[in-house]
DNA sequence: GACCAGATTGTCT
DNA sequence: GACAATCTGGTCA
């Protein structure tokens, strides 16, 4: 049984929604065909007293998306040649996000070896910017919706909600700025995690 | 396995 | 002009 995550659940806190979204299920399709993958890894961007956070230093045109509305694709480009997708939280203004770092391949796996340019299951979507290729996303799905097709993000009943697998909370991943803080989350033991 | 360098360009100072 | 929420492919062990 899926369960579309609604706008609603995007409006708590960052942190609780990036703990949340482990084991949710992140769906993409295209003309070429359907990708998804499980959440085993996250991270939370604060506004406040986060420096890492693309939102920390004010608004920009690039950051715009991060102060909309919640429960919407916030996908940027980092070094040159990688885009991340985050997901906006809390209410319209604040500009907070959780960034997906990792997924476990469910569905399309031979379309995510196409895009990947590997058979390694291992490493379709094991990083931020590798599950962005393996899903086909690009800056083309900035600012768009979750709540409604072709990008969304499902519950799954059967992996049990909470109960099902053990949450590790470490330091966040690859920053030089307010590295620190505790606002990574991984379903501990998967092989899918990044690093 | 661990560690290191290089790729490459949008964005902000 | 500096730097970045990364990945890959190399070397060495």
């Amino acid at each position: 049984m899926v369960q579309l995550l609604t706008e609603r659940f995007y409006l708590r806190e960052t942190a609780e929604v990036a703990r949340r979204l482990l084991g949710a299920c992140l769906v993409h399709e295209t003309p070429e065909g359907l990708t998804a993958g499980r959440i085993v890894e996250t991270e939370a961007y604060l506004y406040k007293g986060d420096p890492a956070c693309h939102a920390s230093r004010g608004r920009t045109e690039r950051n715009a998306v991060m102060f909309g509305p919640p429960g919407h694709a916030y996908v940027y480009f980092v070094y040159g040649m990688h885009h991340c997708f985050n997901v906006v939280t809390m209410p319209e203004g604040i500009g907070e996000a959780v960034l997906i770092r990792a997924l476990e391949p469910l569905d399309g796996i031979a379309l995510m070896e196409k895009r990947r340019g590997t058979r390694e299951l291992r490493n379709l979507c094991s990083g931020p910017g590798k599950l962005v290729q393996a899903l086909g996303l690009s800056r083309e799905q900035n600012g768009f919706p979750l709540t409604t097709g072709p990008l969304t993000i499902s519950s799954h009943k059967s992996f049990g909600g909470a109960g099902k697998f053990e949450v590790e909370v470490t330091k966040r991943i690859g920053i030089n700025v307010g590295a620190d803080l505790p606002l990574r989350f991984a379903v501990k033991g998967n092989r899918f995690v990044s690093r």
